[in-house]
DNA sequence: TCTATAATCGAACGTAGATTCGATTAATTT
DNA sequence: AAATTAATCGAATCTACGTTCGATTATAGA
């Protein structure tokens, strides 16, 4: 076999996605080319045509994710709905997201670490290699940007809650990751085939926390 | 060298606290033998005196953090405190507890996978290596079974509560995981040189949550 | 003091997995 | 239709790591 026809070529998001579902499964160090290949009918080999290496293609996935989530929350904190809607309404929309795709959001939670351990290269390693890995080094900083971009668009809406009385004084970056916490976490054990949908868990945990957070 | 002077022998405790670090760093697969054993200046074949392999070794660490965590709740929910009292001293001491040993609860939220994937040794493999592998099962779903134990302590506490009428009517499993998902996180997001000590983090989570679960 | 056991090490083994390379075929452009 | 580029594969390479083994030294028990 050389190259499929083109109705059966994959693309470069439908390895992200299935990528994310090897990654939830097995994480990223024990999640081998091979596998993440083989979910979408490949060989190990063919991915280094889509990606550069493994590292990048972890980061890529998780770029994929962030994008999304704040895709969903930033026009809600952008309305001008009162605080405590747009906080429940950012609450919901990522909550349900996370549980339309577990394998995103887990690996957003659990695959952050082996994007920090990428090592670099050795000083023996060719120019284009040392380049790449400048690039990597360059995009990695810029997705902890967005990471720390998207949590600042929680706090903002927290902190004018605040301000404006709808909510009772605290201390905004703790409750904003009490709150991720709590989102992230639902990634871990929500699964589609359980008692409640995602829907019904995003309402039950914005009930809480806005009561929490309520003057 | 062979075997050292008593006062600087390694023991079972010292090489899992140091394992958890380790483990904190880098995650299980990325973790080495020899970067653990480094750890507590031991070679990596030394560590097999010590555990089987690398998986006991692993479960060691997730069963010592997880009695560590079970010891600090149960007593508080077998009091005879009111509901909320009792509530917001589960919450305190687990925060304080995860902010005092990031590193092992930084285990108990990554590396449960890593433990669900550890796979079953060949047909080929020697009879005692299969039994160890029984051994390692059982002791597995043991701690499984304590995970979720600990996790019904809670369970049990915010229903006596809501029976009481001293908290709201509310869905108790998705709360209970709301309030866990929001402690594990600290364990990812803690710095001991952060603006916040411990105990005050505790205070302020315990604040919301009790707020949001109050009648 | 003699023996058994505990703790340690260096070296060697085997293997699995990331990555590279050259070849091969499909699509696209000229 | 010829030439170029895109997508794929099998096979080979290189390395790192878990684990085993035999030897060595400390400690504890008789």
């Amino acid at each position: 076999m050389a190259r499929k026809p083109a109705d059966q070529s994959v693309h470069r998001d439908d390895i992200l996605r299935a990528a994310a579902e090897v990654l939830q499964r097995s994480g990223y160090e024990a999640a081998t080319m091979k596998e993440i290949a083989a979910a979408v009918n490949l060989t190990a080999a063919s991915l280094y045509h889509h990606f550069r290496n493994k590292d990048t293609l972890l980061l890529a996935v998780l770029e994929l994710g962030l994008d999304v989530a704040i895709r969903k929350i930033e026009p809600i904190a952008a309305s001008d709905l009162p605080s405590d809607q747009k906080l429940r309404q950012m609450i919901c929309v990522h909550v349900v997201g996370l549980t339309e795709n577990t394998a995103v959001g887990a690996a957003m939670v659990f695959e952050i670490r082996a994007l920090m351990q990428v090592k670099a290269p050795p000083k023996s390693a060719s120019a284009e290699d040392r380049a790449a890995y400048a690039d990597f080094v360059a995009r990695r900083e810029a997705f902890f940007k967005q990471r720390d971009h998207f949590e600042d668009v929680f706090r903002v809406v927290v902190r004018e809650g605040v301000e404006r009385g709808t909510f009772r004084p605290l201390d905004v970056p703790i409750f904003v990751k009490t709150l991720l916490g709590a989102h992230n976490w639902v990634g871990v054990w929500y699964r589609p085939d359980g008692r409640l949908n995602g829907a019904q868990i995003a309402e039950m945990i914005a009930d809480t926390m806005l009561k929490g957070v309520l003057a």
